[in-house]
This record gives C-alpha cells, sequence and structure tokens, in this order.
DNA sequence: CCTATTTTGTTTGGAGCCAAACGATATATC
DNA sequence: GATATATCGTTTGGCTCCAAACAAAATAGG
C-alpha cells in the first residue's frame, strides 16, 4: 500500500452533495473502477482482435466457453458466459448461422440443446485466442503477475459475495413487499 | 500474496486446447473476472436499489455525474459516464421525460447543450445514493478498506494504460491496414 | 471574406441484454 | 395414469450500446 489515501476530488464533491451523511468511499471507488475498466477492456478488444474476425465480445465469449469445456447443454453454457438463456438463444442462432457452432439434441432429455464447435469454430479460436490473450496481456501491462492474481482474487470475493448472499439481501431490503415491475419485458396475455 | 499460484481447472484445459502455445494466465484471469464482477454487480443494483426508483444502470449513472459535477456539457458528462456520446442523447431524453434532468443552450456556442439536474433530480439523488452506496458496501462486503483501494488503483491502472496507449497499440496491430468495417452501424447514404 | 477542417450533438442500424411469459417435456405424488 | 410441479430453451418488449454518417456551428489559414 502506497499511500493514495486521501479523499478525491470525487469524493470530496460527494460528501458536499450530501451534507455530512457518511459514504464507504473506498466501496465506491472498487465498483466505480470494476466498471471503467470492464468498458475500457471490453472495447479495446472489440476494435482490435474482435473486429478482424467479425465477432462481438458475447459471441466470443459463447465460443471460448464451449471450446475450453466441450459440447455443453445451452443452460451451462448461458451460466458460464455470464449471460441469460435469453440472450444465449439470440447468439447462438448468429454463431449457427456463421458456421461455428452446431446444435443437436440430447438422446435422454428432449427439452436439452447441446452446442458444439464446428471445425470452422474450432479453426477460429485456435487462431484467434492467442491474439485475443495478448491483449488482455497489453491492456495488464502496468500489473505485475502478482498484482494481477491478488486483484483477480479480490475480484472473484465480490462475484461470490453477490451470488451466494445477493439474492437473500434483495429480499430482505424489500422486507416482504413484492418487487417492482421490470419497465421492460413480456406481458401476461391476460 | 497467500499462494493460489497454481494453475486452476480452466487454465489447465486452455493449454491443453492449444497445445503447448503459451499463453498468459494471470493476465487472462484479472481480465475474465473484471467482467464478471462488473456484471455481478450491475445486476444486484439494478434488481435492488435501481428497480425501486425506475433507473437503469446508465441512467443512474448519468444523474450521478450531472449530481456531482453540476450543470455539464454533454460531451463532458459522456466521456465521464464511461459511454459513447450517441447513447448520451437516449439516455438523456429518456430522464428529461421524466422530469428529472433539463437541457439548456450554451451562451457562447451554439452546438453545445448544457444539462442539469431538476430540483425533482436532486431530491431522488439526495434520497437514492445513500441506498446505492450501502449496496456497494454490499458488495465489497468480503474486502477490507484498504484491499478496495489497492484493487481499485488496480484497475485504474488497467484503464489508463488503455486511455493512454489502446488506439496507439490498435493502430499498430492493424500494421497500415484500415480497419475491418462494424457490422452494425450506420451506412453512407451513397 | 472564403474555403477547409474540426468539433458538437443527433440519427441510424444492427446487435446485446434481461426478466417474465410461454410451450414442451420431464419428474413427483397420489 | 392422472395431475401438479419443475425445468428447459424460446419469444417478447423495452431498453442499452456503439460507431459511423450526418447537419450545424465554430475555427483556421489563406
Amino acid at each position: 500500500m502506497t499511500g493514495q489515501r486521501s479523499i478525491t476530488e470525487t469524493e470530496k464533491l460527494v460528501q458536499g452533495r450530501l451534507g455530512g451523511i457518511a459514504i464507504r468511499h473506498e466501496q465506491m471507488a472498487v465498483v466505480a473502477n470494476i466498471h471503467r475498466a470492464a468498458a475500457a477492456v471490453r472495447q479495446h478488444l472489440e476494435n482490435s482482435v474482435l473486429r478482424d474476425v467479425d465477432l462481438t465480445w458475447t459471441g466470443f465469449v459463447v465460443l471460448w466457453v464451449i471450446w475450453i469445456w466441450g459440447e455443453s447443454e445451452s443452460r451451462q453454457v448461458a451460466e458460464e458466459a455470464g449471460i441469460s438463456k435469453g440472450t444465449l438463444t439470440g447468439v447462438s442462432r448468429t454463431l449457427v448461422s456463421r458456421g461455428l457452432i452446431a446444435r443437436s439434441e440430447h438422446a435422454g432429455d428432449r427439452r436439452l440443446v447441446l452446442l458444439g464447435l464446428t471445425s470452422r469454430g474450432e479453426e477460429l479460436m485456435r487462431r484467434v485466442f492467442p491474439d485475443f490473450n495478448a491483449e488482455e496481456a497489453f491492456v495488464a501491462e502496468r500489473l505485475t503477475p502478482e498484482e494481477c492474481l491478488t486483484t483477480a482474487d479480490a475480484l472473484r470475493r465480490i462475484v461470490r459475495q453477490v451470488e451466494e448472499h445477493g439474492e437473500e439481501r434483495r429480499l430482505h431490503l424489500l422486507g416482504g413487499a413484492r418487487p417492482a415491475p421490470r419497465r421492460s419485458g413480456r406481458r401476461p396475455k391476460a
């Protein structure tokens, strides 16, 4: 820890706006920077490696999951890729149309859909992944490998916290009331 | 650093797929976890605090920026909020229609648009921000304040690296060729 | 002046994204 | 076996998001 503990410009302004109500500025700082970093990294990759091979970020992530884990059930791919199953339906449709993945039925359970790479998809990943990883290294250039690992670990703890206690927390916040309806989304037929 | 240096399951699988080509797994780990964490945090906040007041993540961020920095020019708001100016046009339209912000013209330069909070917007932020910050604290519960700061600092270095060297790097990668066209987006008239 | 060039915010087109509703299938309980 | 309940992937509706094209306005260089 090399200092940098002082309240930043932004935090002073926030304090001013709130008129003395205490805020947790360290936690505010991580959350804000997680999103800045995510956007910056994603944009860099979309505009370099992925643009060249005409893949979106999400498309790449889905391919990657299937590549690494082999032919898998839809729900697992969505879970691992961090997108909803509804989103996966659209993304996988695109990838199928481009000949990168193929759908097949599950023998025992006819509700399930299996997604696997085609040989074209496999070739693509073998070619693109090293370039992708080189850009990951580029964006993390100012961090030592050790710092990468400690940072990754800290982020993983945030993910776990939300995964393990998020729902419970949201229910607690509502205090028995039912959640506000979402602005967008499908409506009941009746 | 408490160890955890061993190659994880996923990384072993990646190595297998690549047949021995070296990859930078520490950097891969940060990048992957940045995105997991960003998605988890965003979803938690959208489904708790923001849902109740009918704000999207981006809508909240835009309001926040204007709240903290005061009435500002559009381009600055977009920059600070981390969204494109095109996106801001849509988001600010929504916020204006809900009476939370107001647009005004710049006296000296007629190209500019100023965005400022209405009193309704200001009230909302004073009420919502403490709750928002409480959830930031919740998601970061497994990190000490010091860990929050070091993590935030590491992420900031990633953002700076991309901001300061990203474009140059992308040009270098192209090696003189012009960038591939984007799949979506407006087409020339002719 | 007058013609580039630059800089603003807006429009546009295609894709992503989620939650809830939904239909089809599978499982549990009687 | 019927009937309820759970789970799968898909559809739907509304919003986010970006980059490039664009029009309007400002600035630069003669």
